[in-house]
DNA sequence: CGACCGACGAGATTCAGTCTCGACACCATG
DNA sequence: CATGGTGTCGAGACTGAATCTCGTCGGTCG
């Protein structure tokens, strides 16, 4: 997906170094199409020998997601995992079957926390808000009623 | 809240044995207010000396959870935490000052899920919704513009 | 070029959560 | 009432994710 450069950037802007480790981390991290682990960033910068730390790849983590490059997610199992992303305020799909992520806007949720901020008399200040499902893909593999072909 | 009553019942009509620590557990639950973490049901039943083991607190939260007596959900921090709850679907509210939580139901977020559904063209199975804010106590202490008093 | 400070890797550490095990309580038989 | 099987228990070992510490390295700026 994205290529590392819009890490750079961010990074360059807010007045972070741009070290060796954190380029291989945005690497790794642009190399993903789905959601990702830090433990699946840790196997892959292992097996590909690049000599990158746990902590580092934690201490980059935690500076994406503060940079708004990168959102933590909790997977329905208690995993936590994170999904490359840019934008400020939006959910995430996320395919069950594959692990691959979609973007979404608010789809009327800010309605809905209206909503609910008046019933409960609560001042929501935050929301967050994961779907799961199929993506197009798996759920034409795995059921497929109207598209014929199945790869 | 509730008293513990519930959830004796509930797990007789499935069918548990109805067993002193479950009833421990429960009580601890039932003496809460907001969402506690296993770490904090821990920490009581030890310091109250009811000789609760580690894993039978996590026994009876999975048994909770199974039944609908308890859900699961994931702080902003990544801690895991639960809150009595009672319903089938619906969501929660989370006072990030006192930890208090309330239940809200769908307040449309059927329609959301359906319209992202569409948009994204996942099929949507699921989703998790929690929102954080202030709970109307709370609100009034913090900035009591509307309401003249503070406590 | 030199110094400072942020970032680094390695590994120790912590902590939540799970698993294992032998003991025990309950229920259903005989 | 004795017996056996099943389900549950507490304790503690274990696991794996995440954090912390510390001495070192390297980028940046003077």
């Amino acid at each position: 997906m994205t290529d590392g450069d819009t890490f750079v950037r961010a990074l360059d802007t807010a007045g972070y170094r741009l070290t060796e480790p954190r380029r291989a981390v945005a690497g790794l991290i642009g190399g993903r199409r789905g959601y990702f682990t830090a433990a699946d960033l840790l196997a892959e910068a292992k097996s590909r020998r690049l000599g990158i730390g746990r902590a580092t790849i934690f201490r980059a983590l935690e500076l994406f997601t503060e940079l708004n490059l990168v959102e933590r997610l909790d997977l329905p199992n208690g995993e936590h995992a994170y999904v490359e992303c840019a934008r400020a305020h939006h959910h995430h799909v996320i395919c069950s079957s594959c692990g691959r992520t979609t973007e979404v806007e608010d789809c009327g949720m800010q309605a809905v926390a209206e909503e609910v901020a008046r019933r409960s008399g609560y001042q929501i200040a935050s929301h967050r808000l994961e779907l799961f499902g199929l993506c197009p893909k798996c759920a034409a593999q795995s059921v497929p009623d109207r598209s014929r072909l199945q790869a």
